[in-house]
DNA sequence: CTTCTTGCAAATCATTTGCAGGGCG
DNA sequence: CGCCCTGCAAATGATTTGCAAGAAG
């Protein structure tokens, strides 16, 4: 079982509920799942897992590593942290979520934080507008 | 007044919440404040403004144009819409705001956008860390 | 006066926490 | 079998809304 060991590398106990939450996220890597987005799922395939405790695993997922929350749209997203970084575009119409990765945008935000004696621990970057179908 | 004029040519009604709201945010150009930051404020000084109010009046600004709304850790912040359009640095010790503006960084923006066929209507890009005094 | 606005309290929303029962190692 | 984990319900914190009383034009 993957998500067992997945787990335990993180440094969690493997329980079906970690289990099931990892395996979604790892079938839904091309989208960005709110808890609640979580929680529906699990909730129409009949898993009995509380909102609750998506809630308690994602944020244990993501103090262990394994996932990256944002948070568009007033509201946390998550998904593996296990491609690189990259920066999103979020369609205002369809919620379509584009990743993006630019290397001249990257060293800029270095450089600028260092002209400001800005120690750089994080960042987002956020391109809202609307997706190539949506216009 | 001028507060007045501004609401009017906002198409909002001048009273005297808005005014008041309106007054306080031209006086803390530097600083970005949350609904709750204005609402202490204005307990302060005995205004006898409800926190509702705040969060309409807020709301109805954003709407107009007058003010922009942020949401840094997860709570919105509003400042005024006048100035030039910049990013932010949050620093993650004592929430202070650093306000920067990086040509190369918008420029690449739009290219990206362009590659991906995206048509961007806002963005949003924070870095967090520590501000020089934090480190 | 008539309508838009406000204050207060109650309602929502997303998220967190307390607690008693369950499941993993 | 002990301790960590879960479900459920109640608690939170931020923000919104309903409604009757109050201001603005």
């Amino acid at each position: 079982m993957k998500q067992t060991d997945e787990l335990k590398q993180a440094g969690l106990k493997s329980t079906l509920p970690r289990i099931k939450i990892l395996k979604l996220l790892e079938t839904t890597r091309d989208r960005h799942l709110s808890a609640e987005d979580v929680y529906k799922v699990m909730l129409d395939n009949n898993e009995g897992i509380g909102l609750a405790t998506i809630y308690r695993v994602l944020t244990q997922f993501e103090a262990s590593g394994l996932v990256l929350r944002h948070h568009f749209a007033e509201r946390s997203v998550f998904e593996l942290a296990d491609s690189d970084h990259h920066d999103h575009m979020v369609c205002v119409e369809c919620g379509k979520i584009i990743e993006f990765h630019d290397d001249t945008i990257e060293k800029q935000q270095l450089s600028v934080a260092k002209q400001y004696k800005f120690q750089i621990q994080d960042h987002s970057l956020c391109l809202y507008g609307k997706c190539e179908n949506c216009q």
